[in-house]
DNA sequence: AATAATTTTTAGTTAAAACTAAATATTTGT
DNA sequence: ACAAATATTTAGTTTTAACTAAAAATTATT
């Protein structure tokens, strides 16, 4: 596997965990930030390895060879987030540039001992679950911010959008993983949201609500 | 830089700091495991980016840039062998292949972040000093076991070897790094040695004596 | 000094991964 | 249902980093 066919069965298992449809040559494309050509000739090359189907003019879906691969590329990104966070000190709204090359090295013997040596973490520092050895992973029942309704408490799991300005946003209004958010008033005009979050008070958007996921109690 | 413009470069400082006279084409490609017919096309490309100085038929030498590249990647290299030792604890013969790899990160800050979580380390697990962020490096005064006359002494400092084969060998007889080796009697025929390590007499062929690095006390 | 051996470079190919422009298929709107 | 818009593929080109085979320069040997 080069760099680049990694990189491409990734997006497509990040754009296909959304819906069941096969995920389509443009959108690849938008996500890896390249031409549609690029990617047609990709898809015929990953479909000749056999990591993806891939019936003309109706895009591709990952085969159980091309999603395990998928899932060990995942692992090795988010445990060396994990990493950069929990032992280097970086802020979450750093780790991914460097994440993204470090998921491409090559050593099974590395990344078990990585994984013990962060202690078997089970989410990255965005929420994220970590797949396992054998690609398994928790699905965790999480639900964005803005669907819930007034008086309802939840507690911050993840972060949807993961770019450096959300991220920065979040670490400046004092917003992190592990606090519990109770939604005081819901304004359905502009879908913007009265919070308390540890205790405070803030009024937050609805771009806002629309990217954080919580984990809600029973 | 590319991954593989940056082998080239380290190849050619590992290489030239040997000798002074400039490194032959075909050193390179022993070197590298390629064709010199390679070696000679990125040569020139190499030339063109400033790297190094290439005369026709004479050979190359490392341009003060190319010499501050070499050793930033010598740094990177030695550091991560350093962290797979000290904290993945792998063993001494197993983190050459996955550093090979993981010297070609990109990140400034990742790098200087590892140096001082893994206590700013002077030398890497083989004995090999590490290259400040500046590119400085402590120049060790060490000698080959071989050429030690008998009752000296020194401390064990480094591999010249440093495949799995004679690692493993080292390990076997309890030799490591920071022992104390005093050298009991030479025989001049074929070169081997009885010494005393950490107090236990043994008998060592030339080869191995001839891959020992030692310090010698004043 | 001339020839032989070796080293290095040049010329021409190949494969991977990108691109542009043009052709073809699918989807949408009237 | 048909034309227009959109999506996808095909054809042909570029760049990087290899390769082989042949030519040229250097070094070694007689
Ligand atoms: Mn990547
Ligand atoms: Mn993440
Ligand atoms: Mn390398
Ligand atoms: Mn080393």
């Amino acid at each position: 596997m080069t760099l680049s066919e990694e990189d491409y069965v990734k997006a497509i298992y990040h754009l296909g965990k959304e819906q069941s449809a096969p995920v389509s040559t443009n959108a690849i494309a938008d996500q890896m930030s390249t031409k549609p050509s690029s990617v047609t000739d990709m898809m015929i090359k990953l479909a000749e390895k056999g990591l993806v189907n891939h019936k003309k003019y109706q895009g591709v879906t990952l085969t159980d060879h091309g999603k395990a691969i998928a899932l060990s590329i995942v692992r090795k990104h988010r445990l060396w987030e994990v990493f950069l966070v929990d032992k280097l000190h970086f802020s979450w709204d750093e780790v991914h540039e460097v994440a993204e090359q470090l998921e491409h090295i090559k050593s099974e013997k590395l990344i078990n001992h990585l994984d013990k040596y962060l202690g078997f973490p089970e989410v990255d520092p965005h929420g994220d679950p970590i797949p396992s050895k054998k690609g398994e992973m928790k699905k965790t029942v999480k639900k964005l911010l803005i669907e819930l309704p007034a008086k309802s408490i939840g507690i911050c799991v993840g972060v949807k959008d993961t770019s450096q300005a959300f991220l920065r946003f979040l670490d400046k209004n004092g917003i992190a993983l592990g606090d519990t958010i109770s939604v005081l008033d819901r304004e359905e005009f502009d879908g913007s949201m009265q919070i308390a979050i540890n205790g405070i008070e803030i009024h937050i958007s609805q771009q806002i609500a629309a990217n954080l996921f919580l984990k809600i109690p029973e």
